[in-house]
DNA sequence: GTAGGGTTAG
């Protein structure tokens, strides 16, 4: 029932292409990637994935291709498609390798589907595939990705000893450590950080990361701190990651403190990047500076070579609507738009009604217009009754419709952008 | 990016 599904789904994009677009021709790996970061249309995505997939040049990228595949799928909740699709690589003699078949575990993680990995991890038998410590771990992110972090613990008990040729190593550890932060107990994380110590395993700057982040989050400063100095007197490599992390924590504090941490990681050779500046930015509009967080926002790409994100978006334009610069939002939406980032359903609810509020009614409909275009079905529902709300489409709101050329001279650059 | 775990939600 699924594959076809899948079939049907591409049948249908296929013909709409055939109708729309010059030529559906077979494209290549690198293409397909680029395209798919861009589409999040489920159908358009599996379509490009389909194209690719059939051509056997590039095996390991095309794995990349069916994560970015599986991820739209998830967003639009379409799982029976996801296990048609993942299903569908046991056919491949690859199977018997245990990376490749580790990556269809992880993939069903991706769309928080852990039954199906475990079942894929029970079937390694059946399959002829061997089990190291890769497909543990494989397991272990699923359950993570899945929101799963209790059973994370629960596995590490069981499966080593159900099976002699599992070890956890340092990545499975550092899972283990995340499962605890996720629960929100940090101070079991440090526990098992110990336990590795005494177990002789490398605790890695990516374990001390996820607890150093955790210790923030639960306000506990002063043993967050206390940690930062036990890795630096280690001699800990320091990293952009783990500097992010302490600048999470300035960000509360004030602007002029994530300054000061964003200078310190200057002078050790460190480069601040899109999220280093995110939180800069996030700084100054929880203390309602707006100017100086657009001036952070416009340096992004002019100063310093980084590239805004979709928090970056987020963060902005949420905090320009809350004081009422609709106006600014507007410029700011439309370019996540272009980047194809828009933000949250809050913040699209908060600029849509901010400008019809203005009677700004033809901008109000842009904006309704690329929501509806790039959120996934559950959420256009909810944001058609959104519409009907603030009589988006009424007679009246048309009567008012105004200034809008600009608008859609945008809305249709990124439609353009898009296919 | 090539094996895999870490950072942004007002």
């Amino acid at each position: 029932m699924a594959p076809f599904r899948i079939y049907l789904s591409f049948l249908r994009r296929f013909s709409t292409a055939a109708v729309t677009t010059a030529s559906p021709a077979p494209i290549t790996i690198s293409k397909a990637k680029l395209k798919l970061r861009k589409v999040h249309d489920p159908d358009k995505a599996l379509a490009i994935y389909n194209s690719v997939s059939k051509n056997p040049s590039s095996p390991l990228s095309s794995r990349y291709a069916m994560e970015l595949t599986v991820q739209r799928l998830a967003k639009s909740e379409r799982f029976s498609d996801i296990e048609a699709l993942i299903e569908s690589h046991k056919n491949s003699p690859k199977i018997k390798t245990e990376t490749f078949l580790s990556t269809l575990i992880r993939s069903y993680g991706r769309a928080s589907m852990f039954d199906h990995a475990m079942k894929m991890f029970e079937e390694m038998d059946q399959l002829g595939t061997p089990r190291s410590v890769v497909s543990f771990n494989a397991l272990l992110a699923a359950s993570l990705h899945s929101d799963l972090f209790e059973r994370v613990p629960q596995l590490f008990d069981e499966i080593p000893h159900r099976y002699n040729s599992i070890t956890p190593d340092k990545i499975s550890y550092g899972m283990l450590i995340k499962s605890y932060c996720d629960s929100g107990s940090p101070e079991k994380a440090m526990e098992i950080m110990r336990d590795m110590e005494v177990k002789d395993v490398e605790v890695t700057i990516i374990a001390f990361t996820t607890i150093l982040g955790s210790l923030y989050k639960n306000g506990l400063v002063d043993v967050a701190e206390s940690l930062w100095n036990e890795m630096v007197c280690k001699g800990c490599e320091l990293d952009n990651t783990v500097y992010n992390v302490r600048l999470m924590n300035a960000a509360k504090e004030s602007p002029e403190s994530v300054k000061e941490l964003m200078e310190e990681m200057s002078s050790v050779g460190l480069k601040p990047d899109t999220v280093s500046y995110n939180y800069l930015m996030t700084a100054y509009c929880v203390k309602g500076m707006m100017g100086e967080a657009k001036k952070v926002y416009e340096g992004l790409e002019k100063e310093h070579d980084c590239v805004p994100n979709a928090a970056t978006f987020r963060t902005l334009i949420f905090h320009l609507c809350i004081n009422g610069l609709y106006d600014q939002g507007l410029t700011v939406f439309k370019k996540s738009a272009v980047m194809h980032k828009i933000p949250d359903f809050k913040t699209c609810k908060h600029l849509t009604e901010g400008l019809v509020k203005n009677n700004r009614m033809e901008d109000a409909r842009g904006v309704a217009r690329t929501v509806k275009k790039k959120f996934p079905p559950r959420l256009v529902t909810e944001w058609k009754k959104l519409e009907g709300k603030l009589g988006l489409y009424s007679k009246a709101s048309n009567a008012a419709a105004s200034s809008s050329s600009q608008t859609r001279e945008v809305f249709d650059q990124e439609r353009e952008d898009a296919t």
